[in-house]
DNA sequence: ATTCGGACGGCC
DNA sequence: GCCGTCCGAATT
């Protein structure tokens, strides 16, 4: 309550002679507003937004100018001791949003901040203000942001042929869409065309996808129709100078359409008039450091703020954008199955009946969809774990292979080449292994990997060109000649035509999470979806689960209408929210026994390697605000001995449950 | 009587 | 977070 931040004037003119300021300090309970006398030669500089330094308890703090009031709270406040940027890196709008996220996500404005915020960059600085002088003084040979280059061009996506196979709803224009994928679909022609619509209705747009070649992707496209000076990429990998640049020509209206990964969502793009997202089912999505908010979340909570519209895209829909539907938060865009689709589905009975699969992990029925494929074309091997034998185990009593050395304890792996068994932690070679259980010296294995894949795929393919991609060696994209491909979720190659089969293995791999078989669904989606025209998927599974049928109907949105209701009735979120709470046990249990909104609480348990525990509290959605509210109130409760919070943290509606 | 340490609480 | 202050216990 104390942290609303409230810039309430529009900068020029009615600067008061204090700054209200936001200090970093690190802790949770001094994540609130100080007052500073503004010195005359800072007056103008001082401005809400502008990063200033501060003495606070007599040392230098960079702090963030929140407001400029005419009277302090306390009676002879510091006067603060210089601004730091020429260029005020947070506009209103982000400094609201950012105060709303530190809320939402009970941390500190700083934390948030530091994400929203590239590292300063001063050389940057200069460069992108030397520019907007020069542009501001040249009598303007349309400059990006009045120049419009696909403003002829562009229409409702209903009428873009790049959405030829969607169904979009009836109304003129939704605000914010939820839309899943059609097979064979190309997706960055369906994120352009939504990004050159706004842009030609006059409006910033920010793209957010989940790494950078996805970036690089989509930017390239993007420079097809519209100027490159108009376009800022933010993502991490840009170096540090160009980062900053970046951002600032965003903050300066000198480019509108910002592309890049999660922390872009914040970008202080002028007359935002779109957020668009894709795969937001992804985990990147989740920000790393406290307070770990989500940028899905943050784009609603924008589009709140801003009434900017949301898109938010996926190979899969995910149970938490279904709720934006079925609460009316959002339509619903879904594609058309066409009529070429065909899932083959080789379940347990094919299975049995077929010799060879017996002893395989890949049936007869696959080796064929395989060969036919390979006639035309690249073929994608879908393959849940990495490596080449990722998990051993005793021939014998298949208690799990692990490491000889006692201190380590590491499980057992195979790689490509190797005789021996390795030890997946210390890397120790385990020749002539024996079970410590039962004295058994056969090892047999538990998981194939995509290497172990590769190599069987060889052999019955000989000549035939193999390619394995997997983290830490992915492969971008193929070419549209025939070969195998192997890939683990999520490193799957791009196909210049696509692929001419897609066989998906290993769809028995338990996912024991909450999201467990959403995430499932949503990476057979994603592989699928890679398919060319007519081409053929073959999933390797009983064909009687729902992920199987959703998958066989190309119905996501079917399957995530199904984990809802499930979530639903066991009172889980979205329908609810949730506060991950870990810590010692008595200050995990003071946390639950003082709050007093109406919430349930499952746990506690203890969580490994530590001497915490782990509680999750959970409301219904109505009092989540009011929840969040009290929890941040405890979290900066001024003792710092207080058992209450002592390392307490907090983690709201966390993914993973 | 003096020094040491740990726990508060203020910081603008 | 950091630092100054206050109080009680241990040390001389």
């Amino acid at each position: 309550m104390s942290n609303e931040v409230h810039p309430n004037r529009p900068v020029e003119g009615s600067l008061g002679p204090i700054a209200r300021v936001r200090v970093d300090l690190g802790v949770m309970h001094l994540d609130r507003d100080f007052d500073y006398l503004v010195p005359e030669e800072w007056h103008e500089r001082a401005v809400p937004g502008a990063r200033v330094r501060v003495r606070f308890s007599g040392r230098l703090r960079d702090a963030y100018v929140i407001d400029r009031i005419d009277e302090a709270d306390v009676d002879s406040p510091k006067p603060l001791e210089r601004v730091i940027d020429a260029q005020p890196p947070l506009s209103l709008e982000t400094l609201t949003l950012i105060q709303d996220v530190a809320d939402r996500y009970v941390g500190t404005f700083w934390d948030v901040a530091r994400a929203a915020v590239p590292t300063r960059h001063a050389r940057a600085e200069s460069s992108v203000l030397r520019k907007v002088a020069e542009s501001d003084a040249a009598p303007a040979p349309a400059t990006s942001s009045t120049q419009d280059t696909s403003a002829h061009t562009s229409a409702h996506p209903a009428a873009d042929p790049a959405w030829r196979h969607y169904r979009w709803p009836e109304e003129a224009s939704p605000a914010r869409v939820v839309w899943s994928s059609a097979p064979a679909s190309d997706t960055v022609a369906e994120i352009v065309s939504l990004a050159r619509w706004k842009r030609s209705e006059g409006r910033g747009v920010i793209i957010v996808v989940p790494d950078a070649a996805d970036v690089a992707r989509v930017r390239s496209e993007l420079a097809t129709v519209m100027s490159e000076s108009d376009i800022a990429e933010l993502s991490a990998d840009v170096g540090p100078e160009r980062r900053y640049r970046e951002f600032l020509r965003v903050r300066t209206g000198q480019a509108t359409v910002v592309i890049g990964t999660r922390t872009a969502v914040f970008a202080p793009v002028e007359n935002l008039g779109a957020i668009i997202m894709w795969d937001d089912g992804n985990d990147v999505y989740r920000e790393l450091h406290a307070p770990y908010w989500d940028a899905r979340e943050v784009a609603a909570m924008r589009s709140h703020q801003t009434s900017c519209d949301v898109f938010v895209g996926a190979p899969a829909r995910s149970v938490a954008t279904h709720w934006w539907c079925r609460s009316g938060w959002a339509a619903s865009v879904d594609p058309k199955r066409p009529s070429w689709w065909n899932v083959r589905c080789i379940d347990e009975h094919e299975r049995a009946r077929d010799p060879a699969a017996e002893s395989a992990r890949i049936p007869s029925a696959a080796w064929t969809t395989a060969r036919n494929g390979l006639r035309h074309g690249p073929v994608l091997f879908l393959v849940a774990r990495r490596g080449y034998v990722p998990a051993l185990a005793c021939q014998d009593c298949r208690a799990p292979a692990r490491c000889r050395d006692d201190s380590c304890q590491g499980a057992l792996e195979m790689s490509s080449g190797h005789a021996a068994a390795r030890c997946g932690r210390c890397g120790a070679l385990n020749g002539a292994w024996t079970c410590a259980q039962c004295g058994g010296s056969r090892l047999r294995a538990v998981h194939i990997g995509a290497g172990r894949t590769a190599d069987e795929l060889g052999r019955a393919f000989p000549g035939v060109q193999i390619v394995w991609s997997e983290a830490d060696r992915i492969v971008r994209s193929v070419p549209d000649t025939p070969s195998l491909i192997v890939a683990t979720p999520g490193a799957e190659p791009i196909a210049e035509k696509g692929y001419r089969a897609v066989v998906i293995l290993d769809a028995r791999s338990v996912y024991p999470s909450l999201a467990g078989a959403e995430q499932q669904v949503r990476r057979w989606f994603e592989a699928s979806r890679l398919v060319a025209e007519g081409g053929e998927v073959c999933l390797v599974a009983s064909a009687s689960s729902l992920e199987v049928q959703a998958l066989v109907r190309w119905d996501s949105r079917w399957f995530a209408e199904r984990q809802l209701d499930e979530r639903a009735s066991a009172g889980l979120p979205p329908v609810t929210r949730v506060a991950e709470v870990t810590g010692p046990q008595a200050a995990v249990q003071a946390m639950g026994d003082r709050i007093r909104s109406h919430h349930r609480i499952l746990g506690p348990v203890p969580v490994p390697d530590s001497h915490h525990v782990r509680s999750y509290l959970v409301v219904p959605r109505a009092q989540g605000a009011a929840f969040t509210r009290e929890l941040g109130s405890l979290m900066r409760t001024e003792s710092t001995k207080d058992s209450t919070t002592r390392d307490v943290r907090v983690r709201m509606d966390p993914r993973d449950m």
